[in-house]
RNA sequence: GCGACCGUAGCUCAGCUGGUUAGAGCACCGGUUUGUGGUACCGGGGGUCGCGGGUUCAAGUCCCGUCGGUCGCCCCA
């Protein structure tokens, strides 16, 4: 029989072990944990939708929708669509699920999305998203509680070096005054713009403002720039002021948009150059006219997804988890010993793991590299006597202890020992 | 879809202008120390040099193809 070569992962997903499954996680703990802080509920959306609920959103941005969905045939649904981001859907789930009656609805995702799209750095067709919206509301204090949410969370993570830019993209009519003054401008200069940028013109004016070609930046920084109407001036105005109300830094970036129409109001990336060509870390932005594309009404809202994968990237702090008890059974007459251990130590809150082979010099270094505060040997003589031999591992000191004794010593070295992260992780905020 | 670079041990990589038994560090296993870790010393297992073809007396090394990876462009909802 000739043996058949291991299957290979799908081009663009990725296996995690270890510490990268940690940080992944954290990244996500960390997420749950500020969501609370501001109110937004969980909510849970499928996987998949029909094709129309992306490509319906997608406007007339083609490429978009043949070039990076992850489409097929369904037996039975026709063309379906794996989850790109989750706006969409929850924007479907608005409506089909009759969520009007919550509005103002403020809610929070996490889970793996789907582009099929040429991996780089940062960038993988199966990745994975935090998502925050905020749907039924046409306030700007709901823009800056969004916002206020999303700069705590990399706060908290303790990322360094990102900064927020900020724009507006106006109401609906100063946002097609402007469109049509780009197209004017930037046609006068037709033959001089990119090949890249031409193209651009046609599809997706806006987009030549932050083309990286050199060729279009004098074109980009001499653009017309936005009118905005005495509405949408102090819709701005009042995120603004609550940005600093919140004591939230931002750069304005008057190139900072997005080509889909039902944008309004509120663009903001927050960006970092420590990731080559794949900066956004965070980004988001008020969607007043999605759900209407849709086929809803009217429901004015705002929301931003950030990356699992890049953020977990931009950790620099270990957060590699650390067993308390490392449990030694020596011989068999130790092994239902170290099970009823570790049993009660687990039920007073202890993680404990018993390593059940190997020599002991062995054990105790793997109890060691497992982030164990102490390791606990029986053997027959302690299982006779009920005195088990606790080694403390960072200073190597060794005493024979009862089972409630070492639960007290365990109970102690623990708390001391997350208090001591805690003070760290806080000594990273400075 | 386009472009550049890279594929050698489980991991990270070295291997000069082709030359005979393909190396190192880390990891793993064993020993110095039969029930005591982090350090040190000694030893060991492990490799179709991604795959296929070509050039050559000789290919890990050069050429072509192919598959895979990385980074960038396009796109970024």
């Amino acid at each position: 029989m000739t043996r058949s070569s291991p299957p290979r992962p799908i081009k663009g997903t990725q296996s995690l072990y270890g510490e990268p499954a940690e940080r992944f996680h954290h990244v996500i703990d960390c997420f749950d944990r500020v969501r609370r802080l501001y109110g937004f509920r969980r909510v849970e959306v499928p996987v998949f939708e029909a094709t129309g609920v992306f490509a319906r959103t997608m406007g007339e941005t083609t490429d978009v929708v043949s070039k990076e969905m992850w489409s097929f045939e369904s037996r039975s649904e026709g063309s379906v669509t794996l989850r790109p981001e989750f706006t969409a859907g929850i924007a479907r789930a608005f409506l089909s699920e009759g969520w009007q009656q919550h509005v103002p609805m403020k809610v929070a995702v996490h889970g793996p999305a789907f582009r099929y799209e040429r991996p780089q750095k940062g960038r993988y067709r199966q990745f994975h998203q935090l998502d925050a919206e905020v749907i039924g509301s046409d306030d700007p204090l709901v823009d800056v509680e969004l916002l206020a949410f999303g700069a705590q969370l990399l706060e908290e993570l303790g990322i360094e070096g990102v900064t927020l830019r900020l724009n507006t993209l106006g109401d609906a009519q100063s946002r097609d005054n402007w469109r049509a003054a780009l197209i004017e401008h930037f046609s006068a200069h037709r033959d001089e713009l990119s090949e890249d940028s031409r193209d651009r013109l046609e599809r997706n004016p806006l987009r030549i403002l932050d083309s990286k070609d050199p060729r279009d930046r004098p074109f980009a920084q001499s653009a017309p720039t936005m009118q905005l109407s005495s509405e949408a001036e102090d819709f701005f105005g009042q995120v603004r002021a609550g940005l600093d109300a919140a004591g939230i830094a931002y750069q304005l970036d008057p190139h900072l948009v997005r080509g889909l129409d039902y944008y309004r109001h509120t663009a903001f990336e927050f960006v970092t150059d420590r990731l080559g060509a794949q900066g956004t870390v965070l980004a988001g932005g008020r969607y007043d006219g999605l759900i209407e594309a849709l086929g809803g009404p009217h429901v004015p809202a705002v929301g931003w997804a950030a990356g699992i994968e890049r953020l977990a990237m931009l950790l620099d702090r270990d957060v590699s988890e650390r067993i308390e008890a490392a449990i030694l059974p020596m011989g068999e007459e130790a092994r239902l010993a170290a099970i009823h251990a570790a049993t009660r130590l687990r039920a007073e809150g202890i993680s404990a793991e018993i390593f059940a082979s190997g020599k002991l010099g062995k054990r105790m270094s793997r109890a060691d590299q497992a982030g164990a505060l102490a390791a606990i040997v029986i053997g027959e003589e302690e299982v006779t006597s009920g005195q088990y031999q606790y080694k403390h591992l960072a200073s190597g000191e060794q005493r024979a202890l009862d089972m409630e004794a070492i639960i007290d010593a365990l109970v102690d070295e623990a708390a001391e020992r997350d208090l001591s992260s805690f003070e760290a992780d806080l000594g990273d905020h400075d």
